[in-house]
DNA sequence: AAAGCGCTGATTGTATCCAATTGGTTATTT
DNA sequence: AAATAACCAATTGGATACAATCAGCGCTTT
């Protein structure tokens, strides 16, 4: 009931461009996508559409689609927003974690802190983080901060590949410090905890200019 | 040659949803729309589709679009993001201010303390705010800012309709004071009269439950 | 030789037609 | 009489065909 083409193929090509096979620049052609997932173009439109809103993809009338491309400017601003909501939106989550997701998340840490490549750090990272906010109605907030977690996903890829054990090891404290706040249920700890966490990552991508040439 | 068919149908229907000629909750059907403004059902379901992008309309696949509307909650969250995001949005936006659009500014708040009518209030009060973000770069944030405005419009108009003379005359001295921050430039107290503006907006609002009923 | 013009191929935008889904209504059954 | 099932009208979703637009390229012209 849920599944409606354009939100299948919008899934597939998110996924794509979360996962890094489509990279941000990238031309889409509805034709191709069309053929290839074995849809008609019209859906697919739809479906670039649906991706439009979510910023993860750029329409220019008359000319085409692009999966959306961040400045370092806008990848700055996209931090600075994080910062100012995600605390909040943690602070309305935590209430209603359950138990379960809190042990849940503590094992994530540990697991965060095991991980050898890339793709698994970024996996768990995101789930960790994510799953921070599980108690929130999804709402409004919810579906901004998504959004910029999904824009930001493959400037978060570059980042992570050029870390080293020491910026690992501030990561992996900060994580800690966010999960003891949580479950002591000290929402205000946990917000500032969270913004600091976001700050120094902030800080440290804006020393790397290089990932946006 | 940047106004395509779906981005004038489109445009149409946010002004009427902002005007108030389209209410919340109300339905849109392709085929109405289609005919009244002279366009195919196409256009007018990738119209429906950029604006569901922007929260205006909220689409259930196979059973039609409908004007979004805000629950109690959804419209708290809305101002308790706003009271994050603005701040900082004019704190990026008040040293790209020209000395005349602050002059626009002042000129604002006088209209405003003068207006009669509610239509002109709210005119001149988004105008006054929005302004105010003019020196910054557009990127996420002015987007998410923009759209929060847009879908709490209607909000805005039903809360402006039961105001007194006593509240108006705080919104008037609170306008001065972010005024005052601006126009002396001073980023931390403007942002902190704006988050006090709106934080109190949204405690007000709060109290007036039966506008959601 | 450089600049401007117009052509051509490719790609997107629009319209029309048909299929699929939904919700309500009616008729039938218990 | 109430509940259920099947039907039907209305509306949306998808596919195909056609029109409009754009970018690149070669030609003409000065």
């Amino acid at each position: 009931m849920a599944s409606t083409s354009p939100i299948r193929v919008a899934e597939v090509l998110r996924e794509e461009i979360l996962n890094g096979t489509l990279l941000p620049g990238e031309r889409l052609r509805q034709e191709d996508i069309a053929a290839r997932l074995g849809a008609s173009r019209q859906p697919v439109r739809d479906a670039l559409r649906l991706l439009e809103g979510d910023g993860l993809v750029t329409l220019v009338a008359n000319s085409g689609a692009w999966v959306s491309k961040l400045s370092e400017r806008e990848c700055d601003e996209a931090y600075l927003v994080r910062e100012r909501l995600e605390p909040l939106l943690l602070s309305q989550s935590l209430p209603n974690l359950t138990a379960d997701q809190v042990a849940r998340l503590a094992h994530l840490v540990d697991e965060i802190e095991a991980s050898g490549d890339i793709e698994t750090f970024l996996r768990l990272d995101r789930e960790f983080h994510l799953l921070c906010y599980a108690g929130a109605q999804s709402g409004m907030l919810s579906e901004f901060v998504e959004r910029i977690w999904n824009t930001t996903q493959h400037y978060r890829r570059a980042f992570a590949k050029l870390s080293n054990p020491a910026t690992s090891e501030i990561t992996h404290m900060e994580h800690r410090l966010i999960l003891d706040a949580i479950t002591r249920r000290d929402s205000v700890q946990a917000e500032r905890a969270l913004e600091g966490h976001i700050r120094r990552t902030r800080v440290t991508l804006a020393e790397h200019k290089e990932l946006f040439s």
